[in-house]
DNA sequence: TTGTAGGCGTTATCAA
DNA sequence: TTGATAACGCCTACAA
């Protein structure tokens, strides 16, 4: 492997001007520039990125949390961050927390360690009080998920708009005893706001809201089975259902459909993320501009991390809007 | 931020005595071995890993292709291998080729530079000539995709036969016009496997092949949905279709149901993949051990890094097999 | 416009 | 069992 020193001597320079090559200084002769660029490709020369990082105290990577690749939300979100951060010359380092505070952690260690410039996060496992210490080591931004405490920049939906007007389209097509499904993550500002956007909705519509309409841990395909089934045993039973996600939709709606029920007719259903499965299923959801929210944190994070300024807090919401299938 | 010298400094030893303590190293006796320890979480010290990364030359990180992430196909490969990756301590960082040559050589780049210790592709977008250079740089594994000058090893699944079964499937269930999708990627192992042994399937049953049922560019569900309309123009029409994919056949399927065609009587569908998608949309597939052939792959690499001995041809080959439902 | 030299934080070699 | 010292490969004052 070929060093600076190598590139140095073959063109009769010091390491001193190869470098100034390399990193694009000013006040290199013309001459000297294409003597150095020669050397360079005859060695087949790279700068060491170990090295780089060592003397410059950074990485060009930035590690993307999500829950699982597997969920086409979250998939489609570290999509369009790669898209943004190639673009800009970084790397993603991909860190599945599974769900699991002790997984978050763990990944957390990258910063400490310097392996990466910067974290973004799409779900937030641990108490912030537990993420905040590692703000030491580099910037954090948040995408999607979001925390009140977090004095740092916020690339989110507005969830409480998004639980208001799914409802709100529920009810204005006529629908009275609306079920409501969560994840269910207790510290979760996502689903949290989602369903104050429900409540808020109900409560204007003077709706009943009772607890047996409330389906929680609902995450998959399989939980909306699992929730569909629960509803055909249920004596007081929803006329529709808002779901938390188009997988769920999907589920109820494949499991309703080979009970014999009718969609919309027996039993309406909801999306949310307008993923192409809604499409496929013609599934009524609630659109999130999900490329959108992933490249304004990635391009956000990268500010961060140039602007050596200390961070701070900075929500960018974002609107949803209904997409009307035949689910409802 | 605390470095080595400072813990030394405290604990009134020298940085190697601390080095070796990191390290886990023989010959420390258990006292100093407590100084240091003390001393290292008094200044809540982590060694930088730039600098091991350059005095070790090795990274700890992983580079994976696929062309798309949000392909249900590689992000459940992806989310296998970053499992098995973390589970041995490793990073994964995320390429996207975006099935483009330039992209895939730029990330090839990642390795030239010393960022990451190998490669796993899932996909080829380059000839093989000029990927092979980069073997100089560290070792590259094979996953799904893969090709026969390349001297690295393979994990991957029976296509010849994935393409046969699927086809056999059908001709055993009395469809004699049998059409064929694919992603026509010239170069594609994957695919050109695959319909050998469609073809195969076809021919030793004495069935017609017909150019006008070959229906290419078929990756994604609107790329179904083209492909149905295509059919329904057709005069000679087939009777049913092999597909390459899950989403092209839910695509086909879903074209299908809304231009009043049932399915399988009208046209019969087979999938490739058996994601949650054919569950849903009631598609008989071919199921792939995707989740296998990922963990296969990635604790392959590693063993290739830890052992650096130069690569060889290894193949392993994973069989599949038919998931039935209603489609067909 | 170019070169000298020191240091980024570790680890490995060698000597004690 | 421990420590001094020299790399790993690069960048950047500072001096010329």
């Amino acid at each position: 492997m070929a060093t600076i020193q190598d590139v140095a001597k073959l063109a009769g320079l010091s390491r001193t001007t190869v470098s100034r090559v390399i990193n694009d200084h000013p006040y290199v002769a013309e001459e000297k520039k294409r003597l150095v660029t020669k050397a360079m490709e005859e060695l087949n020369y790279v700068p060491n990125s170990s090295a780089q990082r060592l003397r410059k105290q950074a990485t060009e990577t930035i590690a993307v949390y999500v829950p699982r690749i597997t969920n086409p939300f979250f998939s489609q979100l570290v999509e369009s961050m790669e898209n943004a951060a190639a673009q800009k010359g970084y790397q993603l380092i991909l860190c599945q927390t599974r769900y699991k505070k002790k997984q978050e952690l763990f990944y957390l260690e990258l910063l400490r360690t310097k392996q990466v410039d910067g974290l973004v996060l799409t779900s937030i496992e641990n108490n912030w009080d537990d993420i905040k210490p590692y703000l030491a080591y580099g910037p954090i931004v948040l995408c999607n998920e979001y925390s009140d405490e977090a004095e740092v920049p916020v690339i989110h939906l507005d969830q409480v708009e998004g639980g208001y007007i799914g409802t709100k389209h529920l009810i204005s097509q006529g629908y009275k005893r609306i079920g409501y499904c969560s994840g269910n993550h207790k510290s979760s500002r996502v689903a949290g706001d989602r369903r104050i956007g429900y409540l808020k909705a109900m409560k204007e519509a003077g709706l009943p809201v009772y607890p047996e309409w409330y389906y929680d841990s609902a995450y998959s395909v399989s939980d909306g089975m699992r929730i569909f089934s629960i509803i055909e045993s249920q004596d007081n039973k929803p006329d529709s259902v808002f779901t938390g996600s188009d997988e769920v939709a999907a589920g109820i709606a494949k499991a309703a459909k080979k009970a014999g029920w009718r969609v919309p007719d027996d039993l309406a259903i909801i999306g949310f993320d307008n993923q192409p499965l809604a499409e496929l299923m013609d599934l009524t959801t609630v659109e999130q501009p999900i490329d959108t929210i992933g490249r304004l944190a990635m391009e956000k994070m990268i500010e961060e991390i140039l602007s050596k300024r200390p961070q701070r807090r900075k929500r960018t919401e974002l609107p949803l809007k209904i997409i009307q299938r035949s689910s409802t």
